[in-house]
RNA sequence: GCCCCCGUAGCCCAAUGGCAGAGGCAGGCCCCUUAAAAGGGCUCCAGUGUGGGUUCGAGUCCCACCGGGGGCACCA
């Protein structure tokens, strides 16, 4: 497709015929558009399957590149100017990596199901599927007018019955899954059924309430023993419910003041009946894995800390009871080194043991603040439970520190002093971390002597303070003080050496043991909304087994999304704590009961009707467009070791180049590194991590504008004159805020395309700053980067007769360090997505040959390496130019210019030179010279010599290429 | 309160510990134009947030503080 130069019917007379203008620039691309598209250029093909033609000439002996994007959720608004900045940027990556000699994978797809599909479905009426499916179109559209280099054969799209069909796969994968804590890995539940059956494996003890080994438990006993140890379960637990939204949350979905990250509306915490994911079997492998990850510093803290390890250790607390003994109290402590100073101990309110550890009546002789004004224990607790379980989270955040709680009547005993310390209730010990319990020590942490001094608990330092400390507790380092039995002495040790010998104290008396716990909880994993994927679950209706959670066999998958009459969620008033969740499949009255044979004959069980969070299509879809249509596997095993497999031993494999935002740091991320290593246990993949390296793109913002009266006006309306802004011709002041439709700042990719062409916008999105960081976006400095194209353009194409005016004599001398030094710049700014340092280097190369070619043709051998390094940046301008200057073929997978080291050093250089550090002259020198030679040249500079005087010269810094410096004595 | 990142010209941004400026926008001047600008050329503009320290030499490394952004927050 050597084009005919395009005609320019000139609407301005005096704009040169063959001028590089938006609208020549929009029908060159959009022809390179069609043309890529017809001929496959961006096609990367796979070592087998479907997608393999051309693996033996275009790949093979190639190395590999898998770049991949956050994939967007289709939303009906379209994408305006801050979504493309990562996809630029994978882009120009990409199609470098391509010219450099890669196979190149980059990828696109849709994150379709979600929340907005389905409230925008509930205005008009449309099903969710037919709005998203137009919306996808409309930004499939946007895409391919920016000329990313996707293969698009592989685009995916999470709500195709195609693609969730594995998700639901992956879900079973799960479900049949349980963690094999001596193998540190998933495996298989039959293979623990087989252990079981065997003997050679008890169940893990919570999971086994009835007190009896495998082998006397029945049936039924033994499918809730299973059913307890897989990785993907049913549990009745507290968890987040959002009134507001209709459905149940994650706790990564809930802000840290308590309210839904979605619609911001309150959060309760309410015992349900929910699926979870167990996670946090994993959590000390992601923890670990993260270190061998080329991600952000401040995303893997962000892991480390939502993971939240604390190492330390249980301790069995012996309750009293009227008639002796009571239960005992396992608390979780980071600190059993102060276990003398533990001098009373407190449980959540929603502890399991509370009821039983109530007592009958107040003891005799206690304070008035530790009754609480109630008649009996039991009143007490009653009422403290109720009151706290009616508070949002964002309530309890309110009156934080103001510390509240109620005594239980009971007493426990310390073990180390064998005292008898008192047990209390209080909100601020959260039952979902530790053990939902703690052994109080006021002395060295904060929060329990705030509680200890409202209810005027004893104080008991353990650790010494230094001299002069004045505050209250005390958590530093220092020697353990009243740290002593006759079975146990610390006192004089310091924190780490006390800690070692109390665990080791504990562990020989049976009073304990080391323990490590996360903070991550558990992922709670469904949800209570009509647009997402079924669960591939079904529970028989009746029978021993009836609600038992069973998974349909494979050969039933994909369950698909019915259809219904009301997609809405059942939402409630945002405060309306009692209210209860309801899953609009449920009114899917067809759909929710059937009948199969699942191997005990034809039985009807009733579907499940809770759909999977927003988050489970997004926990793989990296492997999905690796083999896209494949409906026997979700990836040909083959295909997986090729474009994710690790590289060298160690390595943990991955996508090898992953952009997307910093919001989803421990939600997505965390998912799919849970999901990845569970098939990576199972032998379904190669690699042990999703995403080897990881860049977040930074956020744009927009100026936005406000008049007097502090409202938004347009601010595409919005002229400046001198110095001011004006709107209507009145004053209006300028901000910069997150694009959108509320600052009525929208800046949409399409008004760029109008008025400048993909290329441009391409440049300037990509010239503003390095790709992590975030910048405002200007509209009005966009035009720099068409004058940039239109000094490239001049170079090669007459504007007068759209004629090829490169010459074919040799480049100047002069030319040709300026073109190397160029060549190495834009390659070091392609290599660390530091796309503007390459773009400034193109720039000076044009700058330089627009001024040294002024009067004649350009030398092709600058003219195509030029057009060359700006191809991945700018690549319509630069296939069209490559295309005019001859060539017939796409420069897709043309080699990129390289640096010719003898160019790259001048034979010449100007050094400066120091006398004390402070810059006295600058001389000549050749590139070569020796320090003495260096040295020799800088002392015959009159200024230097005026400096140095007779002074002693104490030493000389010669730095070769750079300067002398002369130290003075 | 704790943790992380960032402060260079009017603005966006460059500068392996070695002469603070590569590139762009805006401003000014000139050329081309009847005129204009989304053409061409020239040009003005900071001593790197503040205060210490290390070093022959600090925008760069270290410490403290100030300002901006982000994360976590009763996690025992």
């Amino acid at each position: 497709m050597s084009q005919a130069p395009v005609p320019n019917p000139p609407a301005d007379p005096e704009i040169p015929p063959h001028r590089y203008t938006a609208a020549v620039a929009g029908r060159i691309e959009q022809s390179w558009q069609d043309r890529w598209a017809a001929e496959g250029t961006f096609a990367a093909p796979n070592p087998v399957g479907d997608l393999s033609e051309g693996f033996a000439e275009r790949a093979q002996a190639r190395p590999k590149l898998f770049v991949n994007d956050m994939f967007p959720y289709p939303s009906g608004e379209g994408l305006h100017v801050g979504h493309p900045l990562g996809y630029i940027g994978t882009d120009v990556y990409s199609r470098y990596m391509r010219m450099l000699g890669h196979n190149v994978l980059h990828t696109m797809g849709f994150d379709a199901f979600g929340l907005p599909a389905e409230q925008f479905a509930v205005q008009t009426g449309q099903h969710p599927r037919v709005t998203t499916e137009q919306n996808i179109v409309a930004i499939r559209r946007q895409l391919r007018r920016l000329g990313l280099d996707h293969d698009i054969r592989r685009s995916v799209s999470t709500m195709d019955p195609g693609y969730y069909k594995w998700t639901q796969w992956i879900f079973k994968q799960i479900f049949c899954s349980f963690y094999d804590e001596a193998a540190d890995a998933a495996r298989p539940v039959e293979a623990l059924v087989s252990e079981l059956d065997a003997g050679t494996r008890e169940p893990r003890p919570e999971t086994n309430p009835y007190g009896m080994p495998w082998s006397e438990l029945s049936a039924q006993q033994r499918n809730s023993v299973v059913d307890a140890h897989r990785l993907a379960y049913v549990s009745q637990a507290p968890v987040n419910w959002c009134p507001g939204l209709g459905t149940v949350l994650s706790n990564e979905e809930v802000t840290a003041d308590g309210r839904s990250e979605r619609g911001n509306f309150p959060v309760f915490r309410r015992p349900l009946k929910q699926w979870k994911m167990r996670i946090t079997a994993y959590a000390e492998r992601l923890l670990a894995d993260l270190d061998a990850l080329e991600w952000p510093e401040s995303i893997k803290l962000m892991q480390r800390n939502w993971i939240g390890r604390s190492i330390g250790a249980t301790i069995s607390f012996t309750s009293a009871s009227s008639t002796g003994r009571g239960p005992s109290i396992e608390v979780f402590t980071t600190r059993p080194d102060t276990l003398f100073g533990a001098t009373y101990l407190v449980l959540a309110p929603e502890h399991a043991l509370v009821e039983e550890l109530t007592a009958e009546e107040w003891p005799d002789g206690i304070a008035e603040s530790w009754r609480s004004h109630a008649e009996s224990p039991a009143a007490a607790v009653a009422a403290y439970q109720k009151s706290s379980s009616r508070r949002s989270e964002l309530e309890r955040q309110a009156d934080q520190r103001v510390k509240s709680g109620v005594f239980l009547g009971r007493y426990a005993t310390n073990p180390a002093t064998g005292e008898e310390i008192p047990i209390f209730i209080a909100d601020y010990v959260l039952t979902g971390y530790g053990t939902g319990a703690i052994m109080a020590v006021p002395g060295q942490d904060e929060r329990d002597w705030e509680f200890a001094e409202a209810y005027d608990l004893s104080i008991v330092r353990t650790v010494a303070p230094p001299d002069g400390f004045e505050g209250k507790a005390f958590t530093g380092e220092g020697p353990a003080i009243n740290s002593a039995s006759d079975r146990l002495d610390l006192n004089g040790m310091g924190v780490s050496d006390a800690k070692a010998a109390m665990i080791s104290w504990l562990v020989e008396e049976g009073h304990g043991q080391a323990r490590t716990t996360y903070r991550l909880h558990d992922w709670l994993f469904s949800r209570q909304r009509y647009w997402g994927e079924p669960f591939p679950i079904v529970y028989p209706v009746d029978g021993e087994d009836v609600d038992r959670p069973i998974a349909v066999p494979d050969n039933a998958l994909p369950v698909l999304l019915p259809d219904v009459e009301d997609y809405s969620p059942r939402t409630f008033p945002d405060d309306d704590v009692t209210s209860e969740p309801e899953a609009p499949l449920a009114r899917a009255t067809d759909w929710l009961t059937v009948e199969m044979d699942l191997g005990d004959g034809l039985r009807t069980y009733r579907r499940e009707t809770n759909t999977m969070p927003n988050w489970a299509g997004s926990c793989w879809y990296e492997l999905r467009y690796l083999d896209p249509h494949n409906d026997s596997a979700f990836c040909d095993p083959e295909i997986e070791k090729y474009w994710m497999g690790p590289r060298e031993d160690g390595d943990a494999g991955g996508v090898d180049l992953y952009v997307g935002g910093a919001e989803h740091a421990v939600l997505h991320l965390l998912y799919a590194r849970f999901w990845h290593k569970v098939l990576f246990d199972l032998g379904h993949v190669s690699s042990s991590e999703p995403f080897r390296r990881l860049v977040n793109q930074g956020m744009l913002q927009a100026p936005a504008y406000t008049d007097a009266r502090g409202m938004y006006v347009d601010a595409s309306a919005v002229a400046s004159r001198g110095g001011g802004f004006f709107y209507d011709d009145a004053a209006v002041r300028q901000e910069f805020g997150k694009i959108g439709k509320s600052l009525k700042n929208m800046i949409t990719p399409d008004d760029m395309f109008a008025d400048y062409g993909a290329d441009t916008f391409r440049l300037y999105e990509m010239f503003t700053g390095p790709l992590d960081q975030s910048r405002p976006w200007d509209p009005k400095a966009v035009i720099g980067m068409l004058r940039l194209l239109q000094r490239l353009w001049r170079l090669v194409i007459d504007e007068q007769t759209g004629e090829v005016r490169v010459g074919e004599q040799p480049a100047d001398a002069a030319s040709l360090p300026v073109l190397h030094r160029v060549v190495d710049g834009v390659r070091a700014g392609m290599e660390s997505l530091r796309f503007n340092i390459a773009i400034a280097r193109i720039t000076e190369l044009v700058n330089h040959a627009t001024q040294a070619y002024a009067a004649r043709p350009v030398p092709r051998s600058m003219a195509e390496p030029l057009v060359l390094l700006i191809a991945p940046l700018a690549p319509h301008i630069a296939e069209e130019l490559w295309s005019r200057l001859g060539h017939a073929e796409s420069l897709a997978r043309t080699d990129f210019p390289v640096a010719d080291p003898r160019h790259l050093v001048d034979e010449m250089v100007e050094i400066a030179v120091q006398v004390n550090g402070k810059l006295r002259g600058s001389v000549g020198v050749l590139a070569g010279a020796d320090a003495s030679a260096m040295e020799m040249t800088a002392r015959q500079d009159p200024n230097v010599r005026a400096h140095l005087g007779d002074a002693e010269v104490r030493r000389v810094i010669s730095v070769p290429g750079k300067l002398v410096n002369f130290v003075l004595g």
